[in-house]
DNA sequence: TCATCATATGAACAATTACTCATATGATAA
DNA sequence: TTATCATATGAGTAATTGTTCATATGATGA
């Protein structure tokens, strides 16, 4: 849904070359607009306080609501989110659910991400 | 804001040594916060197009008008956010402003975020 | 079977957000 | 100075989202 009515700056503004260069090696949509939903889910605190629990070890829903000081259904609701986006993945044990990561590089993402925050506190 | 009122499972759901144990190894809560907050301005289609625009040269906001499609105002205000979050850096030059990616970090979070999700199509 | 427990989910609501429109700012050129 | 151009920003709005409440599901044990 792009829109081609673009005010184009009059003359010397824009570097024509420049940004045909850049707009070719751009990625395709399809994999910016995945990339932005990935980054979207783990954009909440939330959520990112369950994979930092859940890097630590697997857990049991009702564990995570004690971990987190949160109702067990905004947990849940949370939890739907992950498993849709395939970063955590569950198995039912019993009477409970043991929720996991799903994959290595969502660690990886937040180790990096937790090491820029970090840095730029100094 | 944590609601302390839990309810906490009736036995032998929960596992109360782990649990305790996963609680004392979480991160802070103030780097989660801001773990998240870094995650969610990523977390967005225009400013995922922006910083890949970025990543290839520096740009002046004109450029980026038009390697997005998008008019000038919508562009101006993702930049603040960007800018705000200290992702991108912006210099002056004649009456354009021109915008660059500020930390080497952030180009790493998004070929990692890629790699995951161009993996997760196969 | 029925009761209970752990988890999932739909609806409703408040808060946030991305875009548009209009206008302001601040630099250059005449 | 005044006009013009590139960019920034405030207000308004429609869409999205995180939580709560109430209820459903599905497994276990009696």
């Amino acid at each position: 849904m792009i829109d081609h009515n673009i005010e184009e700056c009059s003359t010397a503004c824009f570097h024509p070359e420049l940004t045909a260069q850049v707009k070719a090696a751009m990625p395709g949509e399809p994999l910016q607009e995945e990339l932005a939903r990935l980054f979207k889910v783990l954009g909440d605190q939330t959520r990112i306080r369950i994979l930092n629990a859940l890097y630590r070890s697997e857990l049991c829903v009702c564990d995570l609501t004690s971990i987190l000081g949160m109702n067990q259904s905004a947990v849940s609701h949370q939890l739907r989110v992950l498993r849709d986006a395939k970063i955590v993945r569950s198995r039912k044990q019993g009477k409970n659910v043991l929720y996991s990561l799903d994959d290595s590089h969502i660690s990886d993402l937040i180790r990096l991400g937790s090491e820029h925050v970090q840095e730029e506190k100094g």
